[in-house]
DNA sequence: CCCTTGTTAGCCGCTTCTCA
DNA sequence: TGAGAAGCGGCTAACAAGGG
């Protein structure tokens, strides 16, 4: 093998630690007896040329080594040129020594806010990107401004959660700088305008649907009621439009009864009054609806709203009917009753309605009814009875 | 930096539980 | 069975914080 040295070369004779032959070679990995094929304990010792303390063990300037140790330079009959060369060597790059200084910064702030460590590359290349784009002097060149700033916008354009607060508290940006710095930022991160926020809302409602074991249905509503109203709620924090349209379709859905807003809010770190607001000036304010109570008592105004814009099927309106004085005008021996009530609508007029009652009692009636459709093309409205009033007239 | 938005604290009302 | 206590959900106004 070419890797393979015979060690009769050196001035050592080696020998196998288990079978004790000296058949032995050196190879990459270290002396190998060739009988038994164990790798020797005894290390391999790399020797090329005896050290002489007169020679100064120095790199090219350009190298990174430094002009031999603090000690020999001492020591040399030529050490103040050796030092001097030594300082120079040392002297690096700002801009080498900025990065560096950054990467340190950006290391201290996400372990001071307990932020992922694997971030510390993606933080740094916006550093980069950010510090590349400002002008020379530019105060906010410096690590201890930018580093920071670098930090809350990565971790922004990820949609992770970062507090602001705490952010300012660790780091070494003045809040008034880092205000300031916020009108500029679309300058150096155009991407920042892009995020996909809507992914990451609904991200969140999927959350709420699976921590309140609620249906998929309240999902994808939540989804139309995002998609339906996203330019009149975009403007606000990602966990406050979770919490509108999760709010919003939770009022709106059967599952109303089954989750409380409150929880909801809870869940997304938010306050309800928040979602009452929002819902208040975005939807109701928005669209000149009148009538806006409080989040709960108006949900079933907000229903209506939802239930016209098509986001839900709007429920038939009930009409209550007090079936007091009516008189049966009619008998056909048909097995069919007919009674008509005269009912005033909100214009003045008087609508009529025929109410049929047919006798389950007598067979063929549905041959009957079959017929009478058949021949009146008739428009049927179903009627719910939810209370049956006896002794107010007919029916009976 | 200013205006909009969000939070907090306190209150009310309803429901449920306990006890006489 | 009814009164009172406790707990929870919801509402409001004042104040604080955040976004552009």
């Amino acid at each position: 093998m070419a890797t393979e040295k015979i060690c009769q070369q050196t001035n050592y004779r080696l020998s196998c630690d288990i079978c004790e032959s000296f058949d032995i070679v050196e190879t990459r990995e270290g002396f190998v007896c060739r009988d038994c094929g164990v790798v020797l304990e005894i290390q391999k010792l790399e020797y090329h040329r005896p050290y002489n303390d007169d020679i100064v063990q120095y790199a090219r300037l350009s190298g990174p080594t430094q002009i031999g140790t603090p000690r020999e330079r001492f020591k040399h009959s030529n050490s103040i040129r050796l030092n001097k060369m030594n300082k120079l060597q040392s002297i690096e790059n700002n801009e080498k020594s900025v990065l560096k200084k950054a990467r340190s910064e950006i290391s201290g702030i996400l372990n001071g806010l307990d932020l992922p460590e694997s971030y510390k590359e993606f933080v740094f290349n916006t550093f980069k990107k950010i510090r590349v784009a400002l002008k020379p002097g530019t105060k906010y060149r410096g690590y201890k401004k930018l580093a920071p700033i670098a930090v809350y916008y990565t971790f922004k354009s990820q949609n992770i959660p970062i507090n602001e607060a705490n952010l300012l508290e660790i780091s070494k940006i003045s809040e008034k700088d880092f205000d300031a710095f916020k009108l500029q930022i679309r300058r150096f991160l155009p991407e920042y305008d892009k995020r996909n926020i809507k992914e990451c809302v609904l991200r969140k409602v999927y959350a709420i649907k699976e921590s309140f074991n609620l249906s998929m249905e309240f999902y994808y509503l939540s989804k139309k009621i995002l998609y339906k109203f996203w330019e009149i709620i975009k403007n606000t924090k990602d966990d406050v439009i979770a919490g509108v349209i999760s709010s919003i379709a939770i009022l709106c859905s059967h599952e109303k009864n089954d989750v409380k807003i409150s929880s909801i809010c809870k869940v997304l770190n938010i306050q309800m009054s928040t979602i009452q607001v929002n819902v208040k000036k975005r939807i109701f304010d928005k669209f000149k609806i009148p009538g806006f109570i409080s989040l709960i008592k108006s949900s079933d105004l907000l229903k209506k709203i939802i239930a016209k814009i098509g986001l839900i099927e709007s429920e038939p309106e009930i009409i209550k009917i007090e079936l007091g004085n009516a008189v049966e005008v009619y008998d056909h021996f048909n097995n069919i009753d007919f009674y008509f009530y005269a009912l005033r609508s909100q214009d003045g007029h008087y609508n009529l309605i025929s109410l049929n009652i047919y006798d389950y009692s007598i067979s063929g009636y549905e041959a009957q009814y079959t017929k009478l459709i058949k021949d009146h093309l008739l428009k049927t409205v179903s009627l719910e009875a939810p209370h049956l009033l006896i002794g107010k007239g007919p029916p009976n």
